[in-house]
DNA sequence: TATGCACCTTGTAGCAACTACAAGGTCAAG
DNA sequence: CTTGACCTTGTAGTTGCTACAAGGTGCATA
């Protein structure tokens, strides 16, 4: 299959496939005579690989090594768990900061009744050290 | 004070300081007979506003929007109250597509409990083909 | 046959928000 | 007078794409 219905079956830009062959993420396609990129389904799976990793907010590397691990079968799994364990963690740690993050931006709100930006406590509240 | 003096009470690398700057974030500071940069409290507190800002994950153009608002003491406060509030909301999307991906890890740990890869619940769950 | 159009090719540059050099200048201490 | 910390400018790298530009291919239609 050509790039454009690649791109369509997995839901990424043509660009980015051709990006993902130069980045090593994913094999280079035979060529048509006319040298347009033709893939197989072995692509389309590996791709939907890729995507799915990446939407679960794996790195590109992290990828790679996940893709290296899922050819050989007879390892052992204990890569792969460590692997999603570490982006596990890493994914709690936003939570965390971004619960934070909302949290003072609430009570931002909420101390926020002024009309002017002179007494406005948002702007003094970010303002911290004092003098501007 | 100097560049680094800012920086390090500020917790900014002096590179980018100068960033800022170029970026018209920071005004550009006075220069001492060698050239060096040479700042006043005003642009401590300012830098101060923006590191906070930013690590609130405001963008370098909200923040900008933000610190020409802070300027204008007399004007209404509500576009301060709008920006915050737009940043509330795209901090509790992104909270809620974490927590998300968050559960689908943590399901994916559980149900590998193989040991070798070809067996590996995880490389297979990765393997699904994109659904809409 | 010509032509129009969708699709493909390579190459390069741009995005955010820094970060990391390199090559050299300034300044106070020893 | 040299050492070493600090500063200067400029440029390039980071991540993961995305957006051109200029041209080639393939197929349907006039």
């Amino acid at each position: 299959m050509r790039i454009g219905e690649l791109a369509k079956a997995t839901g990424t830009k043509a660009e980015t496939i051709r990006y993902y062959e130069r980045e090593g993420i994913l094999p280079a396609a035979d060529r048509t005579t006319g040298n347009y990129r033709d893939y197989s389904n072995e692509h389309l799976a590996t791709l939907s690989f890729v995507r799915r990793a990446r939407g679960l907010g794996f790195s590109m590397s992290q990828v790679k090594e996940l893709l290296t691990l899922s050819d050989n079968d007879d390892k052992s799994c204990s890569d792969v768990d460590q692997l999603v364990r570490q982006q596990l963690k890493e994914v709690n740690r936003k939570i965390e900061n971004l619960i934070l993050l909302r949290d003072e931006l609430s009570q931002m709100l909420q101390s926020c009744e002024a009309s002017r930006i002179g007494d406005c406590q948002i702007v003094e509240h970010l303002a911290q050290p004092p003098q501007v």
